[in-house]
DNA sequence: TAAAAGTCTTAAACTAGTTCATTTTTTTTC
DNA sequence: GAAAAAAAATGAACTAGTTTAAGACTTTTA
């Protein structure tokens, strides 16, 4: 069976963790959605319940909060191979805090919450895979938690550029701040002074 | 079969996501190590490779890191009914950056990296286990370093005070500052100010 | 139970990052 | 491709939290 371009992207990140036989390919990839979402679209805002979790087949998003000043506080930028989504809602069905927009046109697949559940049944295999799935989050979300402690603005963005290389290029100097968590300013200041290093 | 006390607990804990049956839970218990660590000794220290992953039957734990200053950053306190390790180290082999020290004699159950191959193995039921362990520490660990930004030392004390009251108690305020993150003494400025209210 | 070690408090001088206001540059839109 | 909107740069006044230092209090240890 042929398999399009996105199909291909996520049945070569499972992989990663699992083998699945053509049979459980197709399985799977019919509980999955086609999403399209144009550049400045909202794939999630505050308040919905989150339907989906997303592959990122194609593009770029950011995910943040606004805080109570209504500042966005972006935490992650989701580029392809990425998964995306708002996790806590979508196993709650409480209404998420964040948004997620697109700042490029993007691609993704979805899985919903029903079709969740019931690849478990289906294909028992892939309780494996998101154990590791989480497992490996977990592991980075930890690392990047504790590496970002006592390193000032100017060594978080420095090890931001070399740590994400390929995203830096792509989204701008404010989204860049909000993530760093320190003002465009600031951030302007920051990097007028590493350049003339 | 009459199990001990400790055993009873992290019964009770996988209980929460799956069923287990007798055999099983014999089974289970057979790979899990007992571990005793008196008050300010080490379960874990920088540059071991992690052996275990622990369960918390009795006492209390920190778990922090040193920066370049040898400042501690402490990243959790460890109570009763909670999971603890370096997952990073013990998945990859790699060299662990935690000091893990008990703040209170305490009786811990660890599962060594092979047993814990082993359990996936004998009891592929586990797999959902850890899923769903994964998924909750993910969504609470999101949640927390979601939660503390944007607010400041003393709104974070505030709402460690309120989240944690079991913990407040057992531990310094040195401690609680080095988990805040902030210095001790603007911890004991905080502390006089918020009481003073 | 005395000495040692660690914790807490207080205060003055300091600094990384914020806030606010204005101008210039770049990107988007029609 | 001109007008509007958003992003970036710059600078001065400000503030939350740090640093350093020293004395008082508490806990641990022998």
């Amino acid at each position: 069976m042929n398999f399009k371009e996105s199909h291909i992207l996520i049945l070569n990140n499972v992989a990663r963790f699992i083998d699945l036989t053509e049979l459980e390919k197709q399985k799977y990839i019919s509980l999955l959605a086609e999403v399209k979402v144009k550049k400045k679209a909202y794939l999630m805002q505050a308040g919905e319940i989150a339907q989906y979790e997303y592959f990122i087949a194609k593009g770029c998003l950011k995910v943040y909060t606004l805080d109570e000043d209504g500042a966005p506080h972006i935490s992650m930028f989701a580029i392809e191979d990425y998964w995306t989504g708002d996790m806590a809602s979508f196993m709650t069905k409480e209404p998420t805090r964040y948004f997620i927009k697109a700042t490029e046109d993007s691609e993704l697949l979805g899985i919903s919450r029903a079709n969740y559940d019931l690849l478990f049944q289906e294909i028992p295999k892939f309780e494996r895979f998101y154990r590791k799935l989480y497992q490996r989050s977990l592991i980075s979300y930890i690392r990047r938690s504790n590496h970002g402690i006592s390193l000032d603005a100017v060594e978080r963005y420095i090890a931001f550029k070399k740590k994400y290389p390929k995203i830096v290029n792509r989204i701008t100097q404010r989204d860049l701040a909000a993530y760093i968590g320190i003002t465009p300013e600031f951030m302007s200041k920051i990097i007028s002074k590493v350049n003339r290093m």
